[in-house]
This record gives structure tokens, C-alpha cells and sequence, in this order.
DNA sequence: TTTTCCCATCGATAATCTTCGATTTATAGA
DNA sequence: TCTATAAATCGAAGATTATCGATGGGAAAA
């Protein structure tokens, strides 16, 4: 490459222990499904950047209980965080998912 | 209004036509199995950043036809790009890969 | 206390995915 | 031409996943 090149080298995730390739592997895994990934950008999208399960469940044409799930596999994953406010579960991006979306 | 269709973006990804989601998502769910993100990894660390089935296969464990499998699954997905050379078959990543892995 | 509402969990089912060995295709060399 | 090597494709078995309806738990309202 020559001296002269423009644009920056870009830094890749290439070293991974093999418990971090794991975890990573995972997140990737709970991003890959169109409803989980919509399920984020919805969350992303909120006035507060929360939602809770009635807000997200009307859009996806699914079951609550699927939601729910869901939800759940995305936390599980760390890229959702749950808050308890009464009746209601808000899901808000943890500092992963917000760096894997940028 | 859909669950696909968002407000602005800032620095996250949030505004994505219901195509790019399906197809983003599609590229997360291929990073998303430890044997590709290994994969993946391989490719990325390799000398001149390409690498053919023949060096990858034995780090993974798995049988030749697998790992066949999983890379005509990253390509299919627009993460890795082919290209035949003799009798190997070399894989590189693709500017979406180096995009997502950054 | 009783009812209502929000959400999680459970059990079942159908679809999808991972993996293998066997086979086929393609390329290069003898 | 015949053989050897690299990689893709095929068919099948087993594991995992997405989804639902039904149910359970907990918090607020009546």
C-alpha cells in the first residue's frame, strides 16, 4: 500500500479469546433474526430509548409470549437491559448492542 | 406505522428499509455461529488477508464439506467474496464484513 | 380481598440448521 | 489419457429454534 493511500487501515476484531469468540457469537446469533433485530431498532427508536413489551408487541404481528422470548434471548445475550416500573418490563440497548449498531 | 420503519438515526443504525433489515440481519445471523465467526477471524488474520479451504478446515475440527458449507453461507450473505485460483478457492472479506467486524 | 392488567414461563409442534460421509465437479500434473 | 488434489453438492440424521396457546406470578386498581 502505498505512503500516499487515503482512507484509514481499519481496525478488525481478529484476536478473540476463545470465551469472548463465544460471547460475540452469540450476540451476532440474537441480532440474526429479522423480529429480535427490529425488536432492537424499535427500542433504539423510542422517545426514551425504552419500550416495554405492549409497546413492541403490536408491530410484530406475533403472539406476546413470543415477544416475550425474544426479549428474553436478547438479554440473556447482553445487548438488552430490563427495568421493572410497576406493571410494566422496559427494555432499553446496553453499551454492546449500541457498538455493535453503530 | 411498522415496526421496520424508525425516526432518525444519530449514530446508530436505526432507519433501515424493510429489504436492508432483512438482508442486515441476514449478515448477522451468518456471524452469528462460532464455526463462521472463527472462520471469519481466520480469514481476517490471515498474511495476505485471504485464505483457502484448505487452511482453514483443520482449525475448525470439522469435515471439508462443513466448512465448504459455512463459506458459501458467508458469501451467500455478502461477507465473504470468492475467488478461484488453480485448483483453490481463496475467500477474503467483503467492505460489509470489515464494516461489521470493525 | 377480588379483579384486572402486564409479562414470563411451560409444553408442544413445525421448521430450520449443523454436521457428516459419499459423491461429483473442476483443475493441474504425470 | 489417467491420476491426484481441491472444493462443491447431495441426502440424511440429529439438534436447535421460532412460534403458539395455556397458564402462572406479581403489581396496581376497584
Amino acid at each position: 500500500m502505498s505512503m500516499y493511500s487515503y482512507g484509514m487501515a481499519q481496525t478488525l476484531k481478529l484476536s478473540y479469546s476463545p470465551k469472548a469468540l463465544t460471547r460475540l457469537a452469540e450476540q451476532f446469533k440474537a441480532l440474526g433474526d429479522e423480529t429480535r433485530l427490529g425488536l432492537m431498532m424499535a427500542v433504539a427508536a423510542s422517545d426514551s430509548a425504552e419500550a416495554c413489551v405492549c409497546d413492541l408487541t403490536p408491530d410484530t404481528g406475533l403472539a406476546q409470549s413470543t415477544v416475550s422470548h425474544h426479549l428474553k434471548l436478547l438479554v440473556d445475550s447482553g445487548l438488552l437491559e430490563r427495568t421493572q416500573r410497576g406493571k410494566w418490563a422496559y427494555y432499553s440497548l446496553t453499551p454492546a448492542a449500541k457498538n455493535l449498531l453503530k
